[in-house]
RNA sequence: GGAGAGAUGGCCGAGCUGGCUGAAGGCGCUCGCCUGCUAAGCGAGUGUGGGGUGAAAACUCCACCGAGGGUUCGAAUCCCUCUCUCUCCGCCA
């Protein structure tokens, strides 16, 4: 959300910023409701302040004995006017909170304009691309002949785009989440956390999940409470409606979660493998930071991010998303890409977000400085670090031999107790 | 599921027979003073949001005592609904 006042005295800014990610929304409108709004507020707080005076006369006119019948009279007429001005005036409200809700974050400075993804620069490139002597299996036929994923068993007990893991498969996908929270925990200094995995209502509009893409999420039949799309939702809801002490400033947390997503719209796209689930795991980093040092701290979280596939040695690149293809909350975003052999292309495998003031907004999350009176927004930031699933399927895909076993990476062998992956494993 | 108790400022905690209570007191914090009796004492200050005037400092107004309604000239205080927390019973793990 931005601030009403923001987009009343930045109007031009927040119309570029608007068209340069491909919206269309009516500033216009929207502050002629706010320009109404102002002035039906005028005439109420000059009729509440009358109110209040005349109130506090008849109470002492009361002590004294005197009569106060003409007066009591004139204030209830008074009363009936600010109920009536009060209804017109939550009316607007409710349109400007409509649109405010649905306005999109500002983009920062740096973002690179652009209409959609296909005009996201590279920033950043690591590892080396495997050469293979035999042509390489996508992760999906691997994985079924090693017999450590059944996706024909998963439909038949869930559906389409659920995940079933078995034996080394399973120890696989839990490995890589042990692996990636020690990562974090012990070596970058985040706090692990364990959150729910259902939220309510007023979390998911905290971190901009609501009210615009409900249908992307899965809503529990008769309770308003949704399956969380990612950890970020829970964990940056943690400080809602809290004003945290300056010192300690950053925070940073590391969650595991399942995520549950509808994928509504996506019919056709990555219809094999792990790609595109319903339920996925992932590994999230989240921080909360001042504003001033917000963008080293993205910076910071992209590289703790990225140290997990350096240490799997995956190749991968870094996007910088444009202007185009910035989600609704982030102000800028980094996207990690992994090599996928088989597809012979770079998928997403994290994406790395500073949001600024736009969800501690929503979500009601200040600070204090010391020695300053008064209270300011934190900055809210998180990343992947990493999508289990699609890390799990670069393992597959970037370690498969030539007879279709998978060789473990350095540093997961302690965590699976072997150095490859056959059928007998 | 049944019975009861509660929700007040950064925190703790009064007020709840309606009217100088935005809210006592304490803690914390900030600034200043003092200091031979040392994690002390003294003094002052210290909520949030919104509006208006102003270049700004500032001044001023309105709202906020879990949320939303109601009663009333006037509500933290009375009534209703909801949410959450706690205790006891039942049930389940």
């Amino acid at each position: 959300m931005l601030e009403i006042k923001f987009v009343r005295q930045n109007k031009p800014k927040v119309q570029k910023a608007l068209l340069m990610r491909g919206e269309t929304v009516d500033i216009e409108t929207f502050l002629n409701y706010d320009d109404e709004r102002r002035a039906v507020l005028l005439e109420i707080e000059e009729l509440r302040r009358r109110r209040n005076l005349v109130s506090q006369q008849i109470a002492s006119m009361k002590k004294d004995g005197d009569d106060t019948d003409a007066l009591v009279i004139e204030m209830r007429e008074v009363s009936n006017k600010i109920k009536d001005l009060d209804k017109s005036l939550s009316e607007t409200e409710e349109k400007i909170y409509k649109i405010l809700m649905e306005l999109p974050n500002i983009p920062h400075e740096s973002v690179p304009i652009g209409k959609d993804s296909s005009e996201n620069p590279v920033v950043k490139q690591f590892g080396k691309q495997p050469e293979f002597e035999f042509t390489p299996a996508p992760h999906w036929t691997l994985g079924e002949n090693l017999g450590i994923l059944d996706f024909d068993r998963a439909s038949k007990i869930a559906g389409a785009r659920f995940p079933l893991y078995l034996g080394a498969g399973a120890r696989l996908e839990r490995a890589l989440i042990n692996f990636m929270l020690d990562v974090q925990t012990k070596e970058h200094g985040y706090k692990e956390v364990l959150p729910p995995f259902i939220v309510n209502r007023k979390s998911m509009t905290g971190t901009g999940q609501l009210p615009k893409f409900e249908e992307d999420l899965f809503k529990l039949e008769g309770w308003d409470y949704f399956m969380i799309p990612t950890a970020e939702v829970p964990v940056t809801n943690i400080h809602q409606g809290e004003i945290l002490n300056e010192d300690i400033l950053p925070i940073k947390y590391v969650a595991y979660t399942p995520c549950f997503r509808s994928e509504a719209g996506s019919y056709g796209k990555d219809t094999r493998g792990l790609i595109r689930q319903h339920q996925f795991n992932k590994v999230e980093l989240v921080k909360f930071s001042k504003p001033e040092s917000s963008y080293d701290e993205l910076e910071k979280l992209l590289n703790n991010a990225e140290s997990i596939l350096q240490r799997l040695k995956l190749p991968y690149q870094v996007i910088s998303l444009c202007t185009g293809d910035l989600g609704f909350s982030a102000a800028k975003t980094y996207d990690i890409e992994v090599w996928m052999p088989s597809q012979d292309v770079y998928r997403e495998i994290s994406s790395c977000s500073n949001f600024e003031s736009f969800q501690a907004r929503r979500a009601d999350i200040r600070f204090r400085r010391k020695g300053k009176k008064g209270t300011e927004l934190v900055h809210t930031l998180n990343g992947s670090g990493l999508a289990v699933g699609r890390t799990f399927a670069a393992i597959l895909e970037n370690y498969q031999q030539a007879d279709g076993t998978i060789s473990i990476p350095e540093v997961l062998q302690p965590y699976m107790d072997c150095s490859s992956i056959t059928k007998e494993t």
